[in-house]
DNA sequence: TTGTTTGCAAATACTTTGCATATGC
DNA sequence: GCATATGCAAAGTATTTGCAAACAA
């Protein structure tokens, strides 16, 4: 389908910065480009030297707010460390979590289906297993009601996963 | 069953450090104890703040510390931030990650039924969900290769923190 | 023009390290 | 008694903030 093209494309990424009010810079743009280039999930370091190869000016700063900017409106998100500190869980029982994206509360849950989730045998024997677990991100419904149902940056802001 | 029940207590937790060779001293069962009874995922500093009632003296120091060495004998866990920098991921398909908790690299994989995982209603009633994903941890084909298939648990010193 | 964005630099926050002293085993 | 753990302080890293100049719309 057309519109899943253009989840990656310039085109639709222009129209998703305009929708969601930012202006279109060069900068973004190629911030944009070079994370969609890599499956490598980077960090704002490692775009930073990959983008100041076609534009040796841009800041470490512009990177990196830019790759913000971009997990913002969905272009992009993030899946390592949020900035925030550290945190530990002494819960050995099985259960899941869910991550509020607003106020970064991590919640419990436990569906006992999630408990034994079979992953494939490919994936099994090139990895020991340590940790299985389904994680869900979202906002919470504290959040929600604080600041209403949805903050609509234009009702689409196409899902960012398909779940 | 007993094994389970041991998982959480002292007893359990003192057997635990002696297997892995840690002493078990008042600031590790003191940071346990904290640990076990919330559910709130904490950090070191929320931790430190806590255990202070109790024990002025501790410094923030061995809160961390201790947190971490938890972590490395399997009595808790990091879920959030492993102290690294922040990553990034531009692929907005449908893909799973797994994450190699020694190398810390995170490594994509697809597996289709992992697309759509069914969440709980009772989930998805009081969260506005964003994403569902399955997550993996462990140790890496690579990493696994290069030490070996397993990392006795005696020989670790304290601090059981991957490079 | 006008409100954003960029680049820079300084300020914060968070973690880790080194070491002398104290302590579990 | 010996090796490990603790407490403290200093050093490193990563991230954020404030602002003037540059730029997209």
């Amino acid at each position: 389908m057309k519109e899943r093209q253009d989840k990656r494309s310039i085109v639709g990424f222009r129209d998703r910065c305009r929708r969601a009010g930012l202006k279109v810079t060069p900068q973004r743009e190629l911030v944009y480009r070079t994370l969609m280039e890599t499956d490598a999930h980077p960090s704002a370091e490692w775009v930073y030297g990959r983008v100041r190869e076609s534009m040796p000016n841009i800041s470490f700063d512009t990177v990196n707010r830019t790759l913000l900017t971009l997990s913002g409106i969905g272009a992009a998100f993030i899946v390592e460390g949020s900035g925030e500190s550290r945190r530990f869980d002494g819960n050995l029982a099985s259960h899941q979590h869910f991550k509020c994206v607003r106020c970064k509360r991590i919640l419990d849950f436990h569906y006992e289906p999630f408990d034994n989730i079979a992953v494939p045998e490919e994936v099994r024997k090139r990895f020991e297993l340590l940790r299985t677990t389904v994680y869900l991100e979202g906002i919470c419904d504290r959040c929600r009601a604080a600041k209403g149902p949805s903050e609509k940056t234009s009702s689409n802001t196409t899902n960012i996963n398909p779940q």
